[in-house]
DNA sequence: TAATACTGGACAAATAGTTGACAGCAAGCT
DNA sequence: AGCTTGCTGTCAACTATTTGTCCAGTATTA
């Protein structure tokens, strides 16, 4: 297999790192030790590529880089599996892992065949039940409409069987995100500027959400900054979810957050989607958090949920900012 | 088996407890003593974390740190399963409910002002049990949509609020006509032609239908026939639910209908629309069954019902298409 | 020639470590 | 009740370490 190699900027722009701190990781851990040119100009593998975003998601797990920058590939991947599984995660029962996910996508795609809607929805909530909700979406549903999407194009499967499986994950998703709220945890608004519209992600947030002791506030795609406002006030929301998604319009989206930025000003904003590294400067110029995938989220939701928890408990009065 | 350290901070993300916490326990009770790294940074294994959650157990069942910190892992486990059966906790019954349409209409609209969702979702479930699918669906939800569209034009509700409304009605539905399917039931494919999309109605006749004891099945709107076609033989359904929405575009209608009639040669064919009194011609050249409101629909579905109960009697093999 | 990459060093922000202090709380004693 | 006392979680102050970022100077690429 003739492997491709990466200058240092396209990798940059995989992983999502800056090209300086890939250079610190090679000089003080030796994470990755690229090959080079003739002149020296760093060629990196793929897997060279797939450690780095490990390591990234690893550090957005809250290792620390020197911990961990000298693991291996699978070392790294079962490290970060238990830290954006298991967090405040009570239960010891081994879950039964790996192999299973196959299994499921294969019998999800034997159900969309015959667009047989009760064997599906009874698979994912099989596969709900044992994977969790992370694996479910990432590594369940995922793969599983891009995959479709890819029949659709040679013609093995038909429209009709992605809307029908489009259709069967809302409802599961709106089913399962429903179920067993409990009206104590703290509101989260989960929403998409005006530009962006992925009706899906959204609520695959709703359930991650759930699951993470927030309950999620959903109105539906493309509202204005003005009626997010509205509505995190009038449902008395802690925080906010914004979604990006990759086909939105990118030039919108700066002025659009800053706008909801200054309106919303005493919530915290966490704005969700793959590629949010091309909007790094406007996260970086308001302070927002973001993540770029469900796990990453997870831990997000459940650092916020500490901090708006510990908010009310306070004894100290802390110094009026303004 | 080489044991993965953990740094201080995903110790506390996973124990639920802070770091200040977790070092003041082991200053005064030497709950646990992690190696440290050479520069002096502390890491636990994982049965350090593992005593750390049970000790964090105990205290909420309770105990006081000072007198279970120093016990091991097993007495821990015995001391905390002694304690945790007895904490139960109460549970307030259901309230009965007795109301008109009229209640219900008015404690929605009160849920829909606070976008409340746990109350309205409530408040509908209610509604569907005291009223049933057809009041539910023709006296509640179509006079709701109706007043909130005006509330909206006037001003007194805002965008949100009706996005809010649209969108707790759609996962109503979606979580009702997915409740107790009877896999027995003949399948009943509904959809919409292309040129119209009216989600909500087309989920509303997914409930109607299930009640009618037809299984329904639902792909989302905008269908071009041939798609129509594959996804009724594939599913294997009985018959066909059109649903024609006032906002359609008129012209293309009959044309898409012939096209869909002339594909599905043997099954039943039923137009469904406030206003399809547009297209008696049609209606009357194909032989099509039509419905212009729920309580009509549910009783041509029962109508079909008994028909189709006598179908598989036939003895005519189709033959076989490709 | 302008843009990009490499190296090594320097710096600042974030994170940890240690110690001591303090407030809230419950239990026991006057 | 009032008072002490010990237990605990939290925090502040200060030091040390870790790590992302930036810069200067040089080399390569287009």
């Amino acid at each position: 297999m003739s492997e491709t190699k990466h200058p240092i900027q396209i990798v940059a722009r995989r992983t999502g790192l800056s090209v300086d701190v890939i250079r610190a990781w090679e000089r003080r851990y030796n994470a990755v030790t690229p090959t080079r040119t003739e002149t020296g100009r760093r060629l990196y593998s793929n897997n060279d590529v797939k450690k780095l975003t490990l390591l990234s998601r690893a550090i957005s797990a809250g290792r620390r880089i020197g911990d961990v920058a000298s693991l291996s590939i699978n070392d790294l991947t079962q490290v970060i599996d238990s830290d954006e599984v298991a967090t405040t995660d009570l239960r010891e029962g081994a879950r039964p892992r790996t192999g299973s996910v196959m299994d499921y996508f294969d019998s999800s795609i034997d159900a969309i065949r015959e667009l047989n809607l009760h064997a599906l929805l009874e698979n994912f909530e099989n596969a709900h039940r044992e994977l969790g909700s992370i694996f479910l979406l990432d590594d369940l549903f995922g793969p599983l409409m891009r995959h479709i999407k890819e029949e659709c194009k040679v013609g093995s499967l038909r429209q009709a069987q992605e809307k029908f499986t489009i259709e069967t994950i809302k409802s599961f998703l709106m089913i399962e995100s429903r179920k067993d709220v409990n009206e104590g945890d703290p509101k989260i608004l989960i929403t998409s500027p005006l530009s962006h519209k992925d009706e899906l992600t959204m609520l695959k947030l709703c359930l991650v959400s759930k699951n993470s002791n927030w309950s999620p506030v959903y109105v539906g795609a493309s509202i204005s900054p003005d009626e997010i406002l509205f509505t995190y006030e009038q449902s008395n929301s802690k925080a906010i979810i914004l979604v990006a998604d990759i086909y939105g319009r990118d030039q919108y989206l700066p002025n659009e957050i800053r706008k909801i930025r200054s309106l919303v000003e005493d919530g915290e904003i966490l704005i969700f989607g793959e590629n949010i590294f091309n909007y790094q400067d406007i996260i970086k110029e308001l302070k927002l958090m973001s993540a770029q995938n469900i796990g990453e989220l997870k831990l997000r939701l459940e650092g916020m949920k500490n901090l708006c928890e510990l908010k009310p408990v306070r004894l100290h009065a802390k110094p009026n900012k303004k």
